[in-house]
DNA sequence: GTTATGAATATGTAGCTACATATAATTGTC
DNA sequence: GACAATTATATGTAGCTACATATTCATAAC
């Protein structure tokens, strides 16, 4: 709460989520226009409007003009996942970071990453395979494509000393991201790689970013048994709102 | 863009982002204070201010009072992940949809359980173990425990109907939800239940709620070999923003 | 030097107004 | 009754003003 007689549109989205939340509204139920639930509570419409705007970034209501506000029939668990550079999250934890370039090729493009590029032919491309450490242990193996054509400068990168994953984050950021998540058995290759049995089940984390509709890069990281994807509340930068 | 001579935030966040891409600022730059933005794009300060919270929600910059707006230092991939109810899910694709309960009991609380709902003395749990089924086919395996002290009512439902997933989501709304991720090999009850080889990489979906502080649902949910996650830009709700 | 104290300043928030825009609801036409 | 045109209305957006609040930076006190 601000200062005395302030209303702050936070406090309103908590109100009303918690309406929402003890089940005053319910899925599907309509709410009561902006300028009624202004006078309500005693405040300005465009405080209305940034508490329900935040409610619908949260996916807990739906608005339509004319058609008013509606708490959304199919609720949806929406959370925000952040993936950090690996070196970050390696020294976060408090480890020792090392990575590895295993290899470095210019092989023809198969199909499945011309798919994922959402281009007929995604040109010339660099194929990096590299192993991440903490404190020497192999914690993700990564199986990347770069597209020459988006990122030329590329070719000049020495990423024995720098990780294609950190360089590209920093010097190539991304307009498109789509990231896909899945469990896969570990094929031999892999695994010698890893350190662990082959078969063992392993998250692959897959990711694709795009510079408007240039495709930049596709990765397949494999992580380390026992690797765990947290998304919380805390979003950085989001902390406060 | 909106008429005329008009400037919407998003045409400003937009062009901010542009020259983050473009490295005009490179991660760590100082951006320009607001009101010589807003001079700059004779616009607003307000409509600054939006774009500006726009970033910042991207992850993309920082802000701090009187420090001015920084572009991270230490970029993030940020995605949304929106998590539907199963039956809507299996729909969804075109599946037909069929829950099994497998069981249900009222055993002592396990200590990992006390651990992720964060209290000492989870008081009494419901256990509930069930199938959901994509045409016959096993597509998710829950394992879940609910707090009958926050759920009281939950005595009464009868499970066989609709499944808990589905009755908690839309019955019990919860404040905070917590998510972790990970693959796990298939051990030889689940392999049974999943009809697949035992050792099987499984995707699994941990889940936690609470409402405010009261620990609502825990589920561990095991998917089906095959199953992936995908977060993309498009969120429902925030489609047009 | 080191630590309080205070002023300066960039962002955060809320209110007001005015107008834009999508669409539900109504009316009119055949 | 079915369909098209029109009107009414709830939300969306942007500008302005005023003040709140958190830091940084400079200054003063020790």
């Amino acid at each position: 709460m601000t200062s005395a007689g302030r209303q702050s549109w936070r406090d309103l989205r908590d109100h009303i989520r918690g309406r929402i939340l003890d089940q005053t509204f319910r899925p599907g139920d309509k709410l009561p226009r902006d300028e009624d639930l202004a006078q309500e509570f005693q405040c300005a419409r465009t405080t209305v409007q940034r508490a329900m705007q935040a409610l619908v970034d949260d996916g807990l209501v739906e608005r339509k003009r004319k058609g008013g506000t509606t708490v959304r029939p199919d609720p949806v668990t929406r959370t925000t996942l952040d993936i950090p550079i690996t070196r970050a999250e390696i020294e976060a934890r408090g480890h020792g970071y090392r990575h590895h370039l295993i290899d470095r090729s210019t092989p023809e493009a198969p199909a499945t990453i011309a798919a994922r590029f959402g281009t007929p032919d995604p040109g010339k491309l660099l194929r990096l395979r590299a192993l991440h450490l903490a404190d020497g242990q192999p914690y993700v193996f990564e199986d990347r494509w770069v597209s020459f054509d988006t990122v030329p400068e590329i070719a000049a990168v020495d990423f024995s000393q720098v990780s294609s994953n950190e360089w590209l984050v920093r010097n190539r950021p991304y307009s498109r991201c789509e990231v896909q998540i899945y469990a896969s058995p570990c094929t031999a290759d892999e695994a010698a790689i890893m350190e662990v049995e082959p078969g063992t089940a392993m998250l692959v984390l897959e990711r694709t970013t795009w510079l408007d509709e240039a495709p930049i890069t596709h990765v397949r990281a494999l992580h380390a048994p026992g690797y765990r994807l947290i998304t919380g509340e805390a979003r950085p930068g989001k902390l406060a709102r």
